[in-house]
DNA sequence: TATGAATGAGTATTCATTCAT
DNA sequence: AATGAATGAATACTCATTCAT
């Protein structure tokens, strides 16, 4: 029988997760050290190392959680629409009004680093593999249902679509987490839906 | 040994670079170590840092080097094409074929490392952003020249399209460095390409 | 085992410290090399670095402590005296027994390294200068005293006694702590003193 | 039969003593590397080794020349003198004007430096002894002449009063290296002065 | 469970000395 | 003799992880 609640060792586990987003994204994975952690949540040492058995697994949960974060999200509002259009000016819609949300940003500029990272990692390749091909699925999804529905082209590869779909999300984040110019971005943004959709669309 | 040429110190230079490139591609900037470089190219320790002041220059030295090749690559070609749309055309092909050429891949890749880890750091983003301009001004003057010679819409945005171009570039690059299929990298670009291509043309 | 009491703390600050001036009274300030304090103090490197910022740290601690020890033990000595003869007669008489006690033989011997060391460095300049202000204005202090007492000539300069004063100690610590003869040493000091207060004295 | 004359090794050997000289002043012996007397004397560092064996021999051979040079000088002075007075009076002399000779003012940190260093090395401690005992002797030729005609109290101990002297004169030194202010050392020079006559004079 | 002190392998950089030319 | 490129041992400091309390 356990000292604690669940509920009590999810908050903590949150906690820790929450306090090391913000670390990582602030500061890189690589150059973030647990202490950053420990100062910024405020628990110690110890305990993180008790929830989590390293760094590497801080940063794995922590990607695990927001990508179901994000599907979840997406499917919530998808429960609502019913053609690929709509679903996929959604997705830009959801991407667009993104810099607002500072958390997003940092996940992703952890994600993105955590890439090329993992590029180089047996153990960390198979898992960014399952959630890359989750993202690519849940396009895929969409652009088949367009294609069935007859909103999209039948010649569009829905693979290869999806692909470069997330490639140009992830190259103008990785841009704008540099250059950092929001209306820029938001105008990017716009841009890329309308080309995107052009080319894709019946 | 001393009083060598000044082609025996370049080329050594040039050597201990290619060491780092390969070093920085295999196992990323920050968890390359001086050692490995060492190792990789037969050069002491004392060697390394007479030619260069830190790993920090080494890695600048590299991007620099890179981007000059590029830029030359690219203006002896376009010396020859007098049109906008072949010039494009011209930049897609380079892209595509550019999985055979190792070094370019880790170059970029390692160049995106860098482009996460710089944005934190002041004296990185300078030698960034500059580098970042060069590559954008150099689309601006193609769509600009077609733009004037009507090939290309008036209404396009030359710094946003050029902007896209290279998030979409580097996006795609990040990616299939993870994934590492080159069939399928080169069917990206063929649909970049007609995505870009359909877009902003007349 | 954390959670230590502050006790425990301050004990093991002293053991470094203890450890470090022997090394450097030993080996020189430059010469030691944080292992040789590990080695001594049975302390890990990491810890050493839990309880000091760096090795100068442990420098400027040590010097900081010893001269609050020097003066709080002439300070509490010197309440029991009213004169400045009987001070000053004190002061010698601490420097006569002094080589009898190795720790302060190599604090001076460190302090006079750190003083050629630190003239050529901005940040310990100031620090130094303050520690010298301090032995300066404890004999300008007793040599004022004794000038309104009558004790001492009206004639004598508070602030150049004073110098020449520490000058003389130094300068017989620096060739004692060469030498290494203690006779000798305990004969010079007898010589100084005379010399000192025939000139000083009324 | 050599390819260069003598004379040819002895001004670089003097030119190389002459920059060490002034970067070991600068810099501290332990501060100064190699290339700092290879850039300040234009001599390159294979050269410097072909003159002398080490650093360290750079040093001594400094130090030797420079000792040799001051009692060159003090000889010959005093061959025209007479008196002990005089003598003394000639050698207090040559220390307050010495500030103004930038060049003894570095060699005596060097030397004080080096004191502190060679205590800790046996062979250097026993150059450094010789030195010592040559200065000592100086003065203490002085004292006994000065004894034998009177001038100078008989029960003076002259290994005794030299050694004081020198340890003052080395005190001031250090100090004076540290406050850099011409005005007050000149000061502290002429009260030391009487302050050492009125107690060893008749 | 929580704490945070302790550990020590790891890393960039320096510099006296050597030696091929 | 002169050159200066090459060497590599040495060194201050860091930080993920452990573990005694």
């Amino acid at each position: 029988m356990p000292k604690v609640s669940a509920q009590y060792k999810e908050e903590k586990r949150n906690h820790i997760l929450e306090s090391a987003l913000k670390c990582f994204g602030e500061k890189g994975y690589q150059a973030t050290i647990i202490d950053d952690i420990v100062k910024d949540s405020n628990i110690s040492k110890g305990a993180i190392y008790n929830y989590f058995e390293s760094k590497e697994e801080i940063y794995l949960q922590l990607l695990k959680k927001r990508t179901n974060t994000f599907f979840e999200e997406m499917d919530e509002v998808n429960a609502h629409l019913s053609s690929a259009k709509e679903k996929l000016a959604n997705l830009f819609k959801r991407f667009k009004k993104q810099e607002l949300k500072e958390d997003d940003q940092q996940t992703m500029r952890v994600y993105i680093e955590f890439w090329l990272f993992g590029s180089r990692q047996e153990d960390l390749r198979k898992i960014l593999a399952e959630r890359y091909n989750r993202f690519i699925d849940y396009i895929v999804n969409i652009i088949v249902e367009g294609q069935q529905s007859g909103e999209i082209k039948k010649e569009i590869d829905p693979q290869n679509i999806s692909r470069i779909f997330w490639a140009i999300r992830d190259g103008n984040v990785l841009h704008y987490s540099f250059l950092g110019e929001e209306e820029q971005y938001r105008i990017a943004w716009d841009t890329i839906e309308e080309m995107f959709l052009n080319y894709v669309q019946q």
